[in-house]
DNA sequence: TATAAAAAATACCATACAGTATGTTTTATT
DNA sequence: AATAAAACATACTGTATGGTATTTTTTATA
């Protein structure tokens, strides 16, 4: 195999299995060892590839929770149709779509923000960027909604894209303690309830 | 001094010390050696009053960190007076008696549930009964207004409540990201046209 | 004041950790 | 085939960890 290709395939291997462990088990207890033990490979390999933890944090970061956030929560949001009926869909079919796994270990952006997102200004500044991401396209939703008359002008934008984050987030640390959906359903219903009242 | 209340001031510093630790730098990488590094006390004292460091995280969580909440976020709650009013007031006065440190480091109950909430189901009940008592306190309130005519009948108490409390958890985490309060402007606003919504 | 028990200190252990030094194997280039 | 560099493995270091064993100090009671 190509030297580059093989590199390559070695890195993706070490950021896959360490995301998987730190969305499992949190960063801070996820040792290199174990992520190591996972992909079958030595400490040698990790430290051939990578200068140290951190650095391999925030490429998990940016080519991990970044893309899984994008891909699910801000991409569909440029989809052609009504907003209202958009922002419903996305959020909804997101939180339908979870797997047992995903609703025990919660939202691996949500548990790195709250181990690490005070500490490391490194990690810090990446994660923020995600939420200013989805932020700035939550916001250009509702703004054509306002300009195609469906969504009430007198809303701030910015304040509700703010809020439907919060709570999307929130839930999915608080549905960590429980073990039916139940949680959920509540959330569900308050985020319809909270969306209606966008309307015109 | 009496040894009874000799015992119960050095559990108490130990809690004291621990829940401070916690909620700078997290439950997993607060180890037994920095708390009690705190209180000047020695590891043989800790070991004395706890069997292990499972048993001081319950007491911090039932003797800290719940109180924490029940008192600012539970108790205000059955206040006299409009439900609307208490609702905004509550959670609008506690996000602005932050300060600085409070503000960088999160909420320390959402912290320990996006850190431990998946892992110690003992861990896991003891957080799940706090949001239990906030979530029943918000219904109980709701139900009021709804009964007093001042709140919409047709929106769930249960859904209202655990939306309230999951963005409310939500920001906590965000806003350490963050290192002025434009984002926590942002939830404030969101936050208040939401409970506008109840109005009848 | 003698004695027992509680409170606290000291010293220790096995394990785990991030990271390093050095060796071996694989791949690419001449 | 010779050589060099990249990829990976092995063995190690110093430190931190949760917890234990044992000793010293403080307090309560007779």
């Amino acid at each position: 195999m190509q030297q580059d290709l093989k590199s390559e395939l070695t890195k993706q291997l070490i950021i896959d299995k360490a995301f998987k462990l730190f969305h499992e088990n949190g960063f801070k207890t996820t040792s290199i060892d174990k992520i190591m033990k996972e992909t079958a490979l030595s400490k040698g390999a990790f430290y051939h590839h990578y200068k140290n933890k951190k650095e391999l944090g925030l490429e998990v970061i940016s080519l991990k929770v970044q893309k899984r956030v994008i891909k699910s929560m801000v991409t569909p949001l440029s989809n052609t149709g009504n907003p209202l009926q958009i922002l419903e869909h996305v959020f909804l079919d997101r939180l339908k779509s979870f797997n047992v796994y995903e609703k025990k270990h919660g939202c691996p952006m949500n548990n790195l923000i709250n181990e690490v997102g005070d500490h490391e200004i490194a990690y810090q500044l990446a994660l923020k960027n995600i939420i200013e991401t989805w932020k700035m396209a939550l916001i250009d939703l509702l703004d054509r909604g306002k300009k195609e008359n469906t969504i009430n002008k007198n809303i701030s934008s910015a304040a509700t894209a703010i809020y439907l984050i919060s709570a999307f987030e929130g839930i999915r640390g608080i549905r960590k303690l429980y073990t039916d959906d139940t949680i959920l359903d509540d959330y569900i219903n308050g985020l319809s309830l909270y969306i209606k009242q966008f309307k015109i």
